[in-house]
DNA sequence: ATTCTTGTTGCATC
DNA sequence: AGATGCAACAAGAA
């Protein structure tokens, strides 16, 4: 599940633990999640750490404590929680709670990975750890201009538009349903060679990417609620769905190795580029 | 039973 | 050399 505003969703799981210090830690340091993520640094200087702050960039999440950084990757099913209880009393933990942390005045903050898909990372002391300050710039902040969007199409300008808006380097927190739901707002065909974006489109494709990331942290970075109705979110799974925009039927397709859902008629491929990549097939 | 999945990585190939 | 595409990872849901 975990896109942008998910992550967003669960990184505020754990404000309940924030300023409190950790007493008992349930971890398991075979479970993949750590793969090569210091689980042993992390069970021994989690006891009886402060956790100070908590941090999301993209799909990334990081937890500061006073002896140093938890990083959290939620992956395809990866989730995080917080349980109330009683003083001294101890929470049953679920098989895919990977990792639990008991603040000392009781409570329980989990992370639970049944795919395994998501990862776990430590890192001693006060600096953050390159696997956090290393990110991409936000897609919401300065950085993120029509200037840097046309290097990232540029650098990768014969792959699908769809697969080059999934990349994380350049994108952080763009998932499969972001990238379908920028590229329909933009009407722009998912197929299309990242190279062959108009330059008179940038702007307005920035623009959108800016749009999407702030409606959706808005609408459901809060809550996990429900997308409005009028976005392709809501559409693009139901069989037999309609665009929003057009009234015409969806399409759902593999592209750039993910299930793509777009609307032929809205997002065209020009005529030329569809008879290349015809003839490339032949 | 079978096929699907909102993510990332390593490796083969171009 | 750098870019691209694919299989693998694993488990639950439909």
């Amino acid at each position: 599940m975990p896109e942008l505003a998910e992550v967003e969703f669960y990184r505020k799981q754990w404000n309940p633990g924030l300023g409190r210090t950790v007493g008992r830690v349930r971890l398991n340091a075979r479970a993949r999640v750590w793969r090569g993520g210091d689980a042993d640094g992390a069970a021994a200087a989690l006891p009886g750490a402060k956790l100070l702050e908590s941090l999301a960039h993209g799909k990334q999440m990081a937890f500061r404590l006073d002896s140093g950084w938890l990083g959290v990757h939620l992956g395809m099913s990866g989730a995080l929680r917080a349980e109330a209880s009683p003083e001294g009393v101890v929470l049953a933990a679920g098989p895919h709670a990977h990792l639990v942390l008991y603040p000392e005045d009781g409570g329980a903050l989990v992370f639970e990975d049944p795919r395994m898909f998501g990862r776990l990372r430590w890192t001693a002391g006060p600096a953050a750890p390159e696997w956090w300050s290393g990110q991409a710039p936000s897609l919401t902040g300065p950085e993120f201009t029509p200037q840097s969007l046309a290097g990232a199409l540029r650098r990768h300008a014969r792959a699908p538009l769809k697969a080059v808006l999934l990349r994380q380097e350049h994108f952080p927190g763009i998932g499969n349903w972001m990238a379908d739901e920028i590229l329909w707002r933009a009407a722009l065909h998912p197929a299309l060679p990242a190279g062959a974006v108009p330059p008179r489109k940038l702007r307005a494709l920035h623009a959108i990417v800016v749009e999407v990331c702030r409606d959706a942290l808005a609408e459901m970075g809060q809550h996990n609620g429900d997308a409005p109705e009028h976005w392709l979110f809501n559409h693009r799974w139901r069989d037999g769905g309609r665009c929003p925009k057009t009234g015409g039927p969806l399409r759902r397709e593999e592209i750039g190795g993910r299930t793509t859902c777009w609307s032929p008629r809205r997002q065209r491929l020009p005529r030329m580029i569809a008879a290349n990549q015809a003839n490339q097939l032949s």
